[in-house]
DNA sequence: ACCAATATTTAACCAGGGTTAAAGCAAAGA
DNA sequence: TCTTTGCTTTAACCCTGGTTAAATATTGGT
């Protein structure tokens, strides 16, 4: 077993990893909220217990055993934040600070009786898909609520979960997964995007159409 | 917050402490798998953190700020002991383990969700008390099973859960919460103590009958 | 092709926990 | 009272993860 930073440098690589290819130091840093001294640091670490691939001003890249290790850590994470939220009535904004905790500790016995519980779900509560215990994860690629255009109908299919205020203005609207949101309008100067959810209007901004990422919605398609 | 360590040190003296008054460095060391040396040093962090008193030599005691940082860990053990077994299946062998390594990471939030959801119990899984949110622990006294005499009748009300192979030998022989016990007779030479649990009859060891702790029962007296 | 701006790494340090080996205190027996 | 034996403590060290300040690469602009 590795230590929670371990871990959590590990599980922060893999997400940046996804979009930049290369993962720098000073982006790592940024994320983790600490100094770059301490990231190059880490990554010689991580370089000698084989967990990425470092070259010195270049950059940093997970190992094979790296990602195992990272999509472990992300199921945890996911499998967790759906029981706090299924099991125990945490709300969506909540999950993600106990989880984070949380996905250090539990043993596998822990991980795989919520598993069960859960009835072996294949998403967190923001949407995100749930690594198997295998760890084999299955990124659809969705479209931002940002991109959409006026007219399209659309399902709400997966949020960021980084920022718990943004999570919480998504529910005062309604916003929760699988809500249908009907793009009326967009402002291209502000960057405003006038919806409708349920019934009701709503004009948001950037960090909201950027948080949101949505899927075509074929319940309506297939009804009309 | 204190460190786990530090927590996992001031919930171990008050243990400790219970038996022994003034706790030792080697009784520390010895409960908690490490050196002397360590645990001198780490009494002398917590003496700094004003949870001991400390004095070179002639051992330690918690401060009132101590005890009230043990009784907190004890109650989130506790509470997450029930837990496992109440909500998630684990047996009362198993609850242990994964209650200590949870016990220094959960929030009040997630605290005070279990002890809702379990309805505010009043004991752990091996019916040790939990003490109540503000720091209050009720022990009361109870006898060893070792201690009953031929002709009593008496309630399983508590057992040690320091050994899990222990607990396991015990749920063998239905020896659980609640239990009836009938002490059919006793051995004092090789400590051997015959008994009777719901129409079986077992003859325990020293290490069976020193983990059990018994009440008068009640229900049997009054019903007769 | 060079220079400046920016990113990255190194060096020296700190704190928490741990180890082993040596030194020091205390309590009991002669 | 003195000494021996057994706890305890100290000293010197290790590892993990972090910090700041200084040095060094890289990169982009001219």
């Amino acid at each position: 077993m590795h230590t929670a930073a371990v871990e959590d440098y590990v599980k922060t690589i893999y997400k940046l990893q996804t979009q930049t290819d290369t993962v720098s130091t000073s982006a790592l840093a940024e994320r983790k909220g600490t100094t770059a001294a301490a990231v190059t640091k880490m990554l010689k670490h991580l370089a000698q217990l084989n967990l990425v691939s470092y070259t010195p001003y270049h950059g940093t890249r997970l190992s094979p055993m790296g990602e195992k290790i990272a999509l472990e850590v992300i199921r945890h994470h996911r499998l967790l934040e759906l029981y706090l939220a299924q099991a125990m009535g945490y709300s969506w904004d909540q999950v993600d600070a106990e989880a984070e905790k949380l996905e250090h500790v539990i043993s596998e016995e822990f991980e795989a009786r919520i598993d069960t519980l859960l009835g072996h779900p294949r998403a967190c509560p923001h949407g995100d898909p749930i690594p198997s215990p295998d760890g084999i994860l299955v990124e659809e690629h969705l479209r931002a609520l940002s991109e959409c255009l006026p007219g399209e109908v659309v399902a709400i299919a997966r949020v960021k979960d980084t920022d718990a205020a943004v999570l919480r203005a998504l529910s005062a609207r309604a916003m929760t997964l699988e809500a249908a949101v009907t793009v009326l309008g967009r402002d291209d100067v502000d960057h405003l995007l006038t919806i409708e959810v349920g019934n009701r209007q709503h004009v948001i901004g950037q960090t909201l159409a950027t948080s949101v990422f949505v899927s075509p919605r074929f319940a309506e398609s297939i009804r009309e």
